[in-house]
DNA sequence: TCTCGAATAT
DNA sequence: AATATTCGAG
């Protein structure tokens, strides 16, 4: 029954991360935002049942690692304004950010903050006993840092290293990222908005446009049309692909059933094979877990390109396909257990793909 | 001079 | 791979 809870934690994650990502698409899907919270509900419901059943605080599962990282996460992202954006949709994205955390998502908060924690510290804080300092501080702290090696360097007058020396690396923290997608929404897509635009849109304290834009210029790389992003090993062929239930699928794969991404889910380490063949938007093979802090599995927002390319004709919808793709994967890859386990989740799953199918042809349309 | 995008460096 | 820097163009 441990197992059985473990399990149904693994799956209320996953539908998480796929809330989260619905949440995108809020008003393209609004029942499909609807079931997957159902659904979420439903299993925590399950879950904290058969938990209080069990000794008290047993479960793994959304309890994990509580505690004292909640409050954490608003500090670091100094931000001038609290609403930078005025559309509900928007703020409602931004709402954890605020601080007003709906328990739903409060768990797969607490992944996200402590990862790109971790990012944080990798990149500017070299001690990592101190995690819980604010990006104001820390840039203070290197503030101050700077002026000392200044003073020294103008007692060493070593004054023109200065000039080279690199500055720091800024980290692009899922909530950064985030701001700047929901920038790039509201500018209407990568190709359109500069770097300039994207900054005062996302009115983040000290971040640059050069900043910004080395992130636009990865970001553009990334969400090239996946026959055009790599030469691919040999078979370049020119692969038509088709939006399937947010999946890149090679047309050839998807007419005869079969599905392209190779979900190299090979055991522990959490591949994102996928992305040598079909670009980023291959099929996503990584796991629900780590998926987005793990250092930006782009997850675009909703971006209609018309023939991103400059040789592409097409109209082209992306739906931000790591999104379904993630739990569609989830959904096929392991379905004995979780179907065995949670028979009344399932149907919400196959409704949800449904829907998912349905509005996505319907975008063509 | 400013901004941008691409290329290149770290 | 992610970010910074450089360079040329507008």
């Amino acid at each position: 029954m441990d197992y059985n809870q473990e399990e149904c934690g693994q799956y209320i994650e996953a539908l998480e991360e796929e809330r989260r990502k619905i949440l995108v698409f809020q008003r393209e899907l609004p029942l499909c935002l609807d079931l997957v919270t159902q659904a979420i509900e439903r299993c925590t419901k399950e879950i904290t049942e058969t938990a209080t059943d069990n000794v008290y605080g047993q479960s793994e599962c959304s309890e994990q690692t509580t505690g004292q990282c909640t409050p954490v996460l608003e500090q670091f992202l100094t931000i001038k304004d609290s609403s930078p954006f005025n559309e509900e949709e928007v703020e409602e994205e931004f709402e954890d950010e605020q601080g007003n955390h709906d328990p739903e998502n409060d768990s797969e908060d607490k992944n996200m903050k402590s990862d790109w924690l971790k990012s944080v510290q990798l990149w500017n804080q070299p001690d990592p006993l101190l995690p819980k300092e604010s990006q104001q501080m820390m840039e203070t702290v290197v503030k101050r840092d700077e002026s000392m090696r200044e003073d020294a360097m103008a007692n060493s007058g070593e004054r023109r290293r200065r000039e080279t020396e690199r500055k720091q690396r800024r980290c692009w923290s899922s909530q950064l990222h985030r701001r700047f997608l929901n920038a790039l929404q509201h500018l209407g897509g990568p190709h359109v908005a500069t770097p300039k635009q994207i900054r005062e849109l996302m009115k983040v304290d000290g971040l640059t446009n050069d900043e910004v834009k080395s992130h636009l210029q990865k970001y553009r790389l990334h969400t090239r049309r996946p026959s055009q992003t790599v030469p691919n090993n040999g078979n370049s062929q020119k692969q038509h692909f088709v939006v399937v239930g947010g999946l890149w699928v090679p047309q050839s794969d998807y007419s005869t059933g079969k599905t392209t991404g190779r979900a190299t889910t090979s055991g522990t380490t959490t591949t994102t094979t996928t992305t040598t063949t079909t670009g980023i938007y291959g099929a996503m093979a990584a796991p629900p877990p780590p998926q987005w802090p793990s250092h930006f599995n782009f997850t675009p927002s909703i971006i209609v390109e018309e023939g991103s390319g400059s040789h592409s004709d097409e109209v082209v919808v992306r739906c931000s396909s790591p999104a379904m793709s993630s739990s569609t994967r989830n959904c096929f890859s392991k379905p004995t257990h979780i179907f065995k386990s949670n028979p009344k989740p399932t149907l919400f799953f196959l409704s949800i793909l449904f829907i998912n199918k349905i509005s996505i042809l319907s975008l063509c349309f």
